[in-house]
DNA sequence: CCAATATACTTGCATACGGAAGTATGTTGG
DNA sequence: CCAACATACTTCCGTATGCAAGTATATTGG
């Protein structure tokens, strides 16, 4: 009783928490699949996806870094593999000598289709049970004003 | 417009899509002053917060696992610094030696009440602009059904 | 023009994590 | 009773991450 009244007058905190438990399972539940099927972490998959929406299909390596919430350093190593495979290629721009566009290949778009239909699959079936569509449309209109100042799309 | 219509199509990918963003950005934001001013990282605050909700205020490593979706041996090593600065201690079942509890000691309960304080803060900032007191609530609710079947709790 | 500063990227280092293997204890079926 | 299996925990190893330092290029202010 005395839990239910703290939460009712914390609804922040209750929804901070009860957003990074989501967040955890989501993670631990899409990971195993992504990596068994398509041979990608999750990390990976949100990298290829992001630059799959910017324009020319490429993004330097600071503004990747600032779309997946990760340091520049996290970024040039996440890249290397991805290159390896075929799924980026390294760009350099004529005007400024310091950028290093990672590149969405062909491999790495037909790869990045594959991986969204999957990932789309598993988020239809993490609201298959007693959800509604305007439940998940409310949930996703809400968490989308939390994202909204974020740089970049992904949908 | 294309990217419009497969959003309104794809609902549960959208709300997944950002509900993985929205934990990168809480993570990102509350990370640093947890640590400068708690001395804890955030996974370590999670862990102290569910001591503090469990009977006895304890518990087994296996069943911290579960609770932070970590793995054994995480937990394991995890423990070990909170035990060295007091915040936790290692008890032993008499009734199965091989549980190991994680307990909740004096100096810890004073630590997550805190650390619980600066996140509610936080966590009240996040939602500062423009969000109604319903608008909270209801993401809360949301945000709640999808850790419904998860074990423990945390508010 | 150029010195100072800012930006983009990479690399070294310390830390954190998961999975596999190992150890210890508990449970179960014959 | 005990052999086989299950569970809890720890340690080892490979991998991933952030930060600080280093390099290279670009911009800015005098």
């Amino acid at each position: 009783m005395l839990a239910y009244i703290e939460a009712m007058s914390n609804t922040p905190f209750v929804a901070v928490i009860d957003l990074l438990r989501a967040s955890a399972l989501i993670q631990e539940r899409f990971a195993g699949e992504l990596g068994s099927v398509h041979g990608l972490a999750l990390g990976e998959a949100l990298l290829l996806m992001h630059l799959e929406r910017a324009p020319l299909q490429r993004l330097t390596r600071v503004d990747l870094a600032k779309r997946l919430h990760a340091s520049a350093s996290t970024v040039t190593r996440m890249a290397a593999p991805l290159e390896k495979t075929g799924f980026v290629i390294r760009q350099s721009d004529p005007r400024d000598a310091r950028l290093a566009y990672v590149a969405l290949t062909e491999a790495g778009l037909a790869a990045v289709r594959e991986v969204r239909q999957t990932l789309e699959k598993r988020s239809a079936e993490l609201f298959r049970d007693r959800w509604s569509e305007d439940d998940i449309a409310a949930l996703a209109h809400l968490l989308g004003r939390l994202t909204a100042g974020e740089p970049g799309t992904l949908v």
